[in-house]
DNA sequence: CGGGACGTTGACGCCCGTCAAGACATGTGG
DNA sequence: CCACATGTCTTGACGGGCGTCAACGTCCCG
């Protein structure tokens, strides 16, 4: 019985998108323009009107919501190929915002463009409907993860999904993985704080689980144990803090 | 700017589609059949092949996870005119259980005259796109309901929740909630533990924010520090356990 | 009446959030 | 090139919220 799903950090609609509809992106290529946007910089806001729709060329992308007591909560991290701002509400706002966590090259179309090739592709229609099901599918694995599971497998977790992403990206085996993003972005994503995120990763360089080099990689030393913290079978968390 | 949207535990989808097809439910009853299903007793399996689509006509149904270590991941109640089973995964097979928590009466189709309702209508499949896609967002609200928010919010959430439906349900306002399910089914959904759920009620009991009754049935007698309390506000923990 | 399921209450402990101070890196102006 | 400021990461100390275990009370049904 398949508990869990996958969860590489990437949508499956986004994934699906990026392979099938590669032809059709390319007539839309012509209505499209580009956009350079410097770290730290907001590209979406939550709420305005969702008048574009992005697609990352190049750098990092963090999408999340802000709550009322001023945290956030980071969703997910966008990587060269992503899409960004896809809404399907009948409102057209943006129902997050986004910030570029590196330098980024973005796509930029304007929804319109997008939502009239909705009309004349059926098969793409339908293709997102079953792929927005699979996202809600991954959301309600994400809300396993964060209501039910200790810190250091949400941290070997992130790990993983981090290395598995750049090794597919690359085509090579990782041992390096590069974590552009702060530990308070990573400490959002999986719900957290700064300080767990720092504590963990410091207990597993003690442990030589991983290394940690200079700012912004780290090391994987000893893969299978980190799976097995992350599939949760750890014996106890005392087994990782020491 | 707002932050979360609500969640009165039926989705939107299953809201409209209750208001709006309704003359296209009607073509399609028809195809449906009745099914009786006894409190306790399984619906639906995660994996099996989804062969039909269900609507719950009386009974309550609760929808869950099963998780790798025996626990559950409630992801909601389903009251009368709710959907259940609508998948559009291409591999059409369940992504949760469902069980029945009191007695039911479902109507039942077979699913492929439900996919043939959608070729039909296009209407009604911008409307399901638009529908899921809010269904997403909410996805996202109960992460950061389940990730960040401490215990008796999420009791004075579900509670207020549950009143909510109720009053719009009879049309009158209430002042008796019916909760039907198990302390142990709403720790499920709220993410923690049925002694939890128990203890916070206790305390709001000693305060008189609510008055327990006969099994199944819960007082609301402090609507406005409910609220207070459902919203965050509270001062602090100990306000509320003493 | 007895057994089983569910809810209540108490005791205990630990994970982890919070506060705070220090280490380290980076940038900036002199 | 150094002094200093600023932002991030690290590490320690502390305590509270809540998960866990256990015992008891209550209700229901055979």
């Amino acid at each position: 019985m398949p508990i869990a799903t996958q969860d590489d950090g990437r949508t499956n609609l986004q994934r699906r998108l990026d392979r099938i509809d590669r032809e059709l992106l390319n007539r839309l290529n012509g209505l499209s323009h580009r956009q350079d946007v410097t770290a730290e910089r907001s590209i979406i806001i939550e709420g305005d009107p969702a008048a574009s729709i992005f697609r990352v060329e190049r750098g990092v992308v963090s999408v999340f919501k802000l709550l009322r007591d001023g945290r956030r909560q980071v969703t997910g991290f966008l990587y060269a190929g992503d899409f960004l701002g896809v809404t399907f509400n009948m409102d057209a706002v943006y129902g997050y915002c986004a910030d570029a966590v590196t330098d980024c090259r973005l796509q930029v179309w304007p929804r319109n463009a997008i939502e009239h090739a909705f009309e004349e592709s059926p098969s793409l229609r339908r293709l997102f409907l079953s792929e927005i099901a699979d996202e809600l599918t991954q959301a309600q694995d994400r809300i396993v993860l964060l209501a039910h599971r200790p810190i250091p497998e949400r941290v070997a977790s992130f790990l993983l999904t981090m290395a598995r992403r750049q090794a597919r990206a690359t085509g090579a085996r990782v041992e390096t993985v590069e974590i552009p993003m702060r530990w308070s972005d990573i400490a959002d994503y999986l719900g957290t704080t700064a300080e767990s995120v720092s504590r963990t990763l410091s207990a597993m360089r003690d442990r030589d689980l991983v290394r940690t080099g200079k700012r912004g990689e780290i090391g994987i030393l000893n893969w299978a144990e980190l799976e097995t913290i992350a599939a949760g079978k750890a014996a106890r968390m005392s087994d990782i803090y020491r």
